[in-house]
DNA sequence: ACGGCATTGTCAGCTTTTTGTCAGGTAGAA
DNA sequence: TTCTACCTGACAAAAAGCTGACAATGCCGT
């Protein structure tokens, strides 16, 4: 199975290099963003594992395009430990997982083998659900086809119940998953979230099952 | 369902425990390494979640004795963040997956429910006795496919009775989980709570036994 | 830099739902 | 019958969630 490894700290590069290596996949490695992108683009990965500060492309802007013309295979992103901010954007962008460093190699290993598998089961660009869709490469939400601008808050939320559906989402865990862990436990932001984007995409589509969280329901099955 | 829970830390053994009660599963809680050994070997559980430094005897020998005992329950290994060593072992020994601490409540159930869900081949989340179905994901109760509509307090009493079905359970038990501790315990509430239900799922679906408690009962086969 | 617009959290008031309590009623068992 | 366990309808307090207004913040174009 062939990985790219996209890292620009040549150390760095070389352990974890070596380590895919012995674990028996075929690493290519890129230091520079635009030649990763390329190659990305070009060649058939298993998965990418990717650094974020990169000279030539910023590595989030490589895993865009990426997305954007389509790829689809699973990316593990390298952050600085607490890098909230840089977390959050690699969900908007469609990261599959994400691994602080400092990191054990085996950790890698296994987190990696874990996206490919999981990617191997379902990899959807584009979500429907009764009359909404949700593209997670243009990042872009349609009611009957017609596109409706969520400002980015609103557009994870929905991402997330989406991505979920069928399963209810409590309160609690939207709050973990849209704000930093400090964020104010009894605040009732998710709550104006939620009626903010049922003004825009409808009342039936986020249902409330009070005391529990919300849900939006699958098709049926 | 039964789930075996084996952690030593009693505030880390309390947490995951109250989080897949609630998530619907029956959770025996074991501390010590060969008590639970002989639990593992002796009883009928759909899943195991085992914490590795324990007392009496190392989890992964426990692990290991089971498997070699023929035991085919599927393990959810809790591990510590830095200890990637005993993970990589224990998936040698034969865990099913391995979480890393400290986790999200979600993440462990997700994972529990993935294990089971692979083991038993098909199984679904849903529970169905005679008309009535439990869906744990959906965390909705339907009567012959009519949703029925069911605050926390009685869906939590139907997912017990439901998970529990055809024992008796008393009145105790039930108070005991469906409330804080201290709760008044002359109360009728799970009384009233039972009435509730039962004008919503049709009386038959729970039975008094006086005297003992109240069952569901299984449907023969 | 400045003004305007978009975004988003906070807040207060309001509506709806949930739930325990209570006071009697009913029924099974001895 | 009589005791006890359980059931039930009404009620009120509390909780949960919704909404409009507002303010702080940040961004964009001029």
């Amino acid at each position: 199975m062939r990985i790219l490894l996209v890292e620009d700290d040549e150390k760095t590069a070389e352990a974890v290099s070596a380590s895919l290596t012995a674990a028996g996949y075929a690493v290519d490695h890129e230091a520079d963003g635009e030649e990763a992108w390329f190659k990305g683009d070009t060649e058939p990965y298993a998965a990418i594992v990717l650094d974020l500060g990169l000279p030539g492309m910023d590595g989030l802007s490589v895993l865009r395009k990426w997305r954007q013309a389509g790829q689809t295979f699973p990316v593990l992103i390298l952050t600085a430990r607490g890098d909230w901010s840089e977390r959050v954007e690699g969900i908007d962008t469609g990261a599959d997982d994400y691994l602080p460093k400092p990191f054990q190699m085996q950790e890698l290993i296994a987190r990696l083998r874990a996206i490919i598998r999981r990617s191997a089961g379902q990899a959807t660009p584009v979500i429907t659900i009764s009359t909404v869709s949700l593209d997670t490469r243009q990042m872009r939400v349609t009611v009957d086809g017609v596109p409706i601008h969520l400002p980015p808050q609103e557009y994870r939320l929905v991402s997330y119940l989406m991505h979920h559906a069928g399963r209810v989402v409590s309160q609690h865990e939207l709050t973990e998953q849209l704000y930093a862990q400090d964020f104010e436990r009894d605040s009732n932001a998710v709550e104006v979230l939620v009626g903010r984007v049922r003004k825009k995409l409808g009342v039936d589509l986020i249902q409330t099952r009070r005391g529990f969280g919300y849900v939006i329901e699958e098709p049926e099955s």
